[in-house]
DNA sequence: CTATCTTTGTGAAGAACTTCACAAGCCGGG
DNA sequence: CCCGGCTTGTGAAGTTCTTCACAAAGATAG
């Protein structure tokens, strides 16, 4: 393993490039569990959506991980992903929100598989609390600071109605959460060094309804 | 109503874009609930976490909507913003994939809120077929295109493992839908004219991951 | 060992997206 | 009616992202 990568990383990753990074890994994990060893931009383009230069250029960003005339090693490249994306080590994570999403997202394999870890469950419905799932208690969210502290929580999962997505949210950077993965339909605000993700499927079939009528709409679609 | 809009469209219309004519419109009708009648690209563009400049070129791609000096009219922009995207109508959407992430997008209420109507579940588990969710009858995957046709669907959302992501997908756009919400991880492949949307929470965890990764790393972070 | 074939890594060109900046237009007050 | 203040709509400039294209370098065959 060489040293820290902070120098080539002065520059400005993409969202768009860390998102092709996460799923030239997930490709490159099934590859390998195929018994190939040794991949072209070209081929991992093709299974990625995207092209061999858009492939080749995003891992130059990191360092050089191919041989010319070969390729690149696929558990080596792999690996060096999983470094990239800090996947190489398990994230403590905080779910807030234990109705029906929570309780689907906790009971969701993939996240541990890849290291996410929760650690925490907390709702605000009385009826909720004290429960156990799988060994997690089931805290109170007034309790937030103290649980995020005790679990040591790094990422917190937020699984709740926008509402109250905004006060939960604050509570949880002032409780030095560094990672916020929000369900609710708002935009968070937080200071910077905080990074916040949002999944919005309304938001993304709203999409589709945008594609769909102007399939409709354009005498060409 | 205007006539159609299809002369203005004759330029493509980005991604981002569309993402945030979605999110003016739910901030338009949160401000509208409000009593406000009017609002500023300004305004719209804080709340937006974007800028009044982006905000006035993503609705002139579309038309002249503001009055200068004084700002969008809230209740007529939403309106054109549910027609642009399409949401000035019900789509009939049938969901593939009974299990935790299914039942809770099928109890989700914000998809029917937009129009976003479940009118077919299916499922391949013989356990879970021949129950009813809500008065729907949860059917036989191997009965997908009888469904489709029956049920007019034009969105599938596919809340089901990756294997068999490929192949429902395939019969889908076979049976005519045009539009696939896909929460299994892996890339669909669908001809021109079928629009995908992927929805990959581990993917946004990976992202999460690689911004605190850098924080740490950086020295300036 | 040389020639040929393949594939990477990367400047440079090109395309797409965002921000700037300002003329044009609307409002309200005097 | 005119003026000052405010806000839109939009070319132009600036920035970021993607694609191109090719030199450099390893592989393979003879």
């Amino acid at each position: 393993m060489e040293g820290p990568r902070v120098g080539v990383l002065a520059r400005r990753i993409s969202e768009s490039t860390v998102r092709r990074l996460s799923f030239y890994l997930r490709i490159l994990e099934e590859v390998e569990r195929g018994g190939v060893g040794t991949i072209s931009s070209e081929e991992l383009a093709g299974r990625a959506a995207t092209t061999a230069a858009q492939v080749r250029k995003d891992l130059s960003l990191f360092g050089s991980f191919g041989k010319r005339g070969l390729g690149y090693a696929v558990r080596q490249l792999a690996a060096e992903l999983r470094d990239i994306l800090g996947l190489d080590r398990s994230w403590r994570v905080a779910l807030v929100g234990a109705g029906r999403i929570g309780s689907a997202l906790f009971e969701y394999p993939g996240f541990r598989q890849r290291g996410f870890e929760i650690v925490a469950v907390l709702d605000a419905d009385p009826d909720k609390q004290g429960k156990r799932w799988s060994g997690v208690l089931v805290r109170d969210v007034a309790e937030l600071e103290q649980v995020l502290l005790a679990e040591r929580v790094e990422i917190v999962i937020l699984a709740i109605p926008a509402p109250a997505a905004a006060d939960v949210s604050a509570r949880a950077v002032a409780a030095g959460v560094k990672g916020i993965l929000n369900f609710a339909p708002m935009q968070l605000r937080v200071p910077d060094g905080v990074a916040v993700k949002d999944v919005n499927m309304v938001m993304e079939l709203e999409a589709l309804s945008f594609a769909l009528t102007q399939a409709g709409r354009t005498p060409w679609g």
